[in-house]
Order: structure tokens, then sequence, then C-alpha cells
DNA sequence: TATTGTTATACTCTATAACTATA
DNA sequence: TATAGTTATAGAGTATAACAATA
């Protein structure tokens, strides 16, 4: 679950070899290190609601009004679709999601949440929000927008054509 | 090495999803995208430059005066000291790096990099700056410097004490 | 013929526990 | 007894190819 390595063991230490190195300029470190230290919080308040990360982003996708197609799914969350086979499987076992065949196309099924799938999904965001909110204690409100601003313009740019 | 669902599949159906969704708002999936996005252009020239993520960082680190503990080394870039034991192994039979056993307690191990090691570390680290700059040219520098050091308050503010 | 969802499978990555040598 | 590095191994995550149903 975790990456192995106590992130308490160094802590001085550490920060000395990564500005000695280098490293702590550099933006793919600095993202990777980002993203583990607000996904670990983060995946384990999913858990507390019985959903993994993948599972967390297909919920949240299949609360849409159509609902995306599997296809459509698996580009969206970036996952291969023969995985997501399985996240499906688990959704759907739990009474989360539906797979409804597309009538204007019956090879593709929509993804629906069902009333307990949109409930979960309420739930779970409210608290992976607090879980934000938390972990974003050291900004101002205006620094948590531009934060957030600069990070989707960086996320979605390939999105627009 | 990429994950699998094509980019360019549904880019505008994408955006349209993920706003219904409410995802585009959610910082750990932002985050968890704009890894994806701009790890995938930095891994590819980095094995350009013949290594893998953890390698890079680990050769980094390996260029500082005192050279790193295989303990803090692990500790730094959030790996296990099990399987920081097979990245050293090929930066070794590579000729990058060399383990050093420390005089002060011969348990212990500083790993330091071979004058081809730090070649290679720069040459690799221009052609990485170089790919950064590519994915952030839409943005002022202002902007980079703004969201280099709001990450960074983020990526390290567990490491100060 | 091409595409959607699925299955099977192989491959990589990661975590755990046991071993050795030093302390 | 405890710690640093190593090894072996099992488990999770991921990618690839092949198949049935539909277009």
């Amino acid at each position: 679950m975790n990456d192995a390595a106590k992130r308490e063991d160094f802590p001085v230490e550490a920060e000395r070899w990564l500005r000695a190195s280098g490293l702590a300029d550099e933006l793919g470190f600095i993202v990777s290190r980002v993203r583990s230290e607000i996904m670990i919080p983060i995946e384990e308040t999913m858990e507390g609601h019985g959903l993994k990360r993948h599972a967390y982003a297909v919920l949240a996708l299949a609360c849409t009004e159509l609902g995306p197609t599997q296809r459509e799914l698996a580009s969206i969350v970036r996952l291969d679709p023969s995985r997501l086979v399985s996240v499906l499987d688990d959704l759907e076992s739990e009474g989360l999601v539906a797979r409804r065949q597309d009538p204007l196309d019956r090879r593709s099924r929509r993804i629906q949440a069902t009333d307990e799938g949109r409930v979960v999904r309420a739930q779970a965001a409210e608290a992976v929000g607090a879980t934000i909110d938390e972990l974003l204690h050291v900004f101002t409100s205006g620094e948590r927008r531009s934060l957030v601003d600069l990070l989707q313009r960086l996320a979605f740019c390939g999105d627009k054509g």
C-alpha cells in the first residue's frame, strides 16, 4: 500500500541530500513526491468507504447522467480496458454500479451508478474533500485556487482538441 | 510502460465526463493525472540516457559530495531497501556508481557516483530539463515559479522536522 | 473487416520475511 | 540485541494477445 521506506527516518538529512543533488528543484521529482504524499492519506480515506483508487474514479464517472461506455471509461481513467473489467466486477457485485447494454450499439455497455452507488459516491467524495482540506491547511485560500488552477491547466491541456 | 488506454481516443468527451462527474475539480485526481502526463515524456527522456525513474534519482543523489547510505537512499527515494539493491546492481554494473563501505560503520555502504556517472547524470538532467520546459510552454515564467513553489511546499512539508 | 467487452497469460513492480555481517 | 545490506518469494498491478458478440 504505502511505499515501504518510512517517511520519518531521516527527515532533516533527506532535505539536505535533496537540495545538494538538485532533485528538490526538478519538477518530475516534485510532482511524483506530491502525488505519493497526498495519495497515501486520500487512498486511506477511500478505502474507509470500501473504494480503491480506480473504483473511486469509475464510480464518480458512473454517477453522470448518461454514464460512459467501458471504452470511454478506460480512456478517461487511463486504465487498460481489460483491467477495467475486474474493477467493474467488484463495483457491480457490491451493487454500486450496473452495466446497461447501449441500445444504439449493442456491443457497448454504459456504466451507471445505482442509487446506493450515488450515496457511497457522495459520502466518499465528502470524506476525500475533508482529507484534502487537511493536506492543504498550510495554504491560503488564494494559494489553493492558484495551485488547483495551474495543475488543471497542466493536467488537461491535452484534452482540449 | 504507458498506461494503456490511448490519450487521444475521446479528448473532448473526456473533458465533458470529467466536469460532469466532479473529478476534474478533485485535487487527488488532478495530481495523479499531472504526474502521468509529465512522467510519460520524462521517463522516455530518461530511458534515452539508459536510466529508469528510480535509477535517475539514485544517480542524482550519488553525485553529492559524501554520498548517502543505502538506508538513507531508500528513505529519500521512498523505495524499499530490498528493491534498491537491484537498482544499484544495475547502476554499478554500468559503472555509474560504486558502493563504498563506510569506515565509521562497516555495516553501511555509501553510494558514490563515478566520473562517468557524473557525466551521465549531467547529460540526463539537461535533457530532462528540456523536456520539462516543453511541457511548461503554456505557462509564463512567473506561473512556472509559483507552480514549483507551491508544489515544493506540498511535497516537502513533512521533511522539515 | 473492425470494434466492444472479456478471458487468459505473462511480465513488472512491490512488500515481507529470513539470512549475513557488523555493531 | 539491534541494524545494514542482501536474497528469495509471494502478491498486486499492468500489458498483450486471442476470443465471442455485434457492427
